[in-house]
DNA sequence: TGTACATCAGTGAACGCGCGTTCACTGATGTAC
DNA sequence: TGTACATCAGTGAACGCGCGTTCACTGATGTAC
């Protein structure tokens, strides 16, 4: 690539940067304007539109890239549960927030856009939703105890269930960072894994007595 | 109450309903502006601020009254439940979703707004959430089936789920009737339902074993 | 009941501000010879 | 390698617009006597 090509596409990726920045700390997609954008970065207003026709051109783009994210992550979280095969599944919990932490900004994006005010990336958000259920069920079929599950679709429904409440687990997670600090904060979020634990002890309850 | 009371109430609630039927409607509330809602109302702006402060203000308002509506259909539904007694869930289901469909705008507003741009609003749903969450743990209390859940926490862990589930259930069925139309949306909608159904008995098959 | 004054929901003009978008430009980088 | 021209990411001025908020006002309703 040329030293032109590079220099825009390190632009084009900072504006990607700054607009997840901006819209997951405590404000929306929907509420950030293309001049705030560009003037994180340090462009004016009108560079942006070297990069991207409009802010709903840019939301489609960083979304994709949002959507990878959690699928690397994800992915490798399934590989993690399954080398320690009959291992707690509460050590994949703590794997799993321990990558919420390490980058908060895509869960937080891809959770609270998800019914927000942006149609384009509503839309666009429901379909790579579709996707990251479907590679879980993939990633479920070779899990040994749940081999009895004969119906596909059972398997998806687990697998919507599991996607679903994990979404839920992320933001609460987060939230509890956003509202507490300290000692405090490890003690909420000791207490919330706990929970999040038995949550998911209801689940292989009724998995393991699945007919 | 006296006349010029009355019309004062009457605005009052008129701009809390313009906002929400605004910030339902495919945007979110923290995009909405002021001069919108009072235009909706067929108000001058400024006539805005003999009822609120500021937008944020009138979001708190608007926060306790969709809490309040959605306490008050949720108690039903679990009062339905119980007067069915050893009735199939699938019937609750259909009566949720009739719910919803009666009047989607504060389950919209709950939901897309949990997360959403307006700190004061989140924060908000954060605390009725939970209220929610324990009005459900005493209406689960009575259920037969769940008699033999001892553990007080392991009874609003379940109510939680529940609850989560519930929400993701109402919005999922929201965006059916705002994707398709007519025949493919009953079909859209009959299809889904089913999958809720087997969500909610993988939660009960794990309820039945819990020890 | 009638009158004189007080209250206050709603009005309309005005403000400064940040917004998205247009346009002609500049000057570093790329390309053809 | 050196030169002459083309490309194009980023600039800066300018535009019209809707925003939140202020202020002095109006006139219907409420209240005191």
């Amino acid at each position: 690539m040329s030293i032109r090509d590079e220099r825009k596409q390190q632009s084009r990726q900072a504006l990607l940067d700054a607009a997840l920045r901006l819209s997951t700390s405590g404000r929306s997609f929907s509420s950030i304007s293309l001049r705030e954008v560009a003037r994180e970065v340090g462009l004016v207003p009108t560079a942006f539109y070297r990069h991207f026709q409009d802010m709903d051109h840019l939301g489609q783009e960083l979304l994709d890239q949002v959507a990878l994210h959690l699928k690397t992550v994800l992915h490798q979280l399934g590989l993690a549960y399954l080398s320690q095969l009959g291992s707690k599944s509460q050590n994949t919990l703590q794997l799993f927030f321990q990558a919420v932490d390490q980058n908060p900004e895509p869960w937080i994006f891809m959770i609270s856009e998800r019914w927000g005010g942006s149609k384009v990336v509503r839309q666009a958000i429901g379909r790579e939703i579709e996707f990251l259920i479907d590679d879980l069920v993939n990633d479920l079929r070779r899990i040994e105890s749940l081999k009895h599950i004969q119906d596909e679709n059972d398997l998806k429904v687990l697998s919507t269930i599991l996607t679903n409440l994990s979404f839920t687990w992320a933001m609460t997670w987060i939230s509890l960072s956003r509202q507490h600090s300290g000692l405090a904060l490890k003690e909420q979020q000791e207490q919330f894994m706990q929970q999040a634990a038995t949550e998911l002890r209801f689940m292989f309850r009724g998995v393991s007595n699945w007919t």
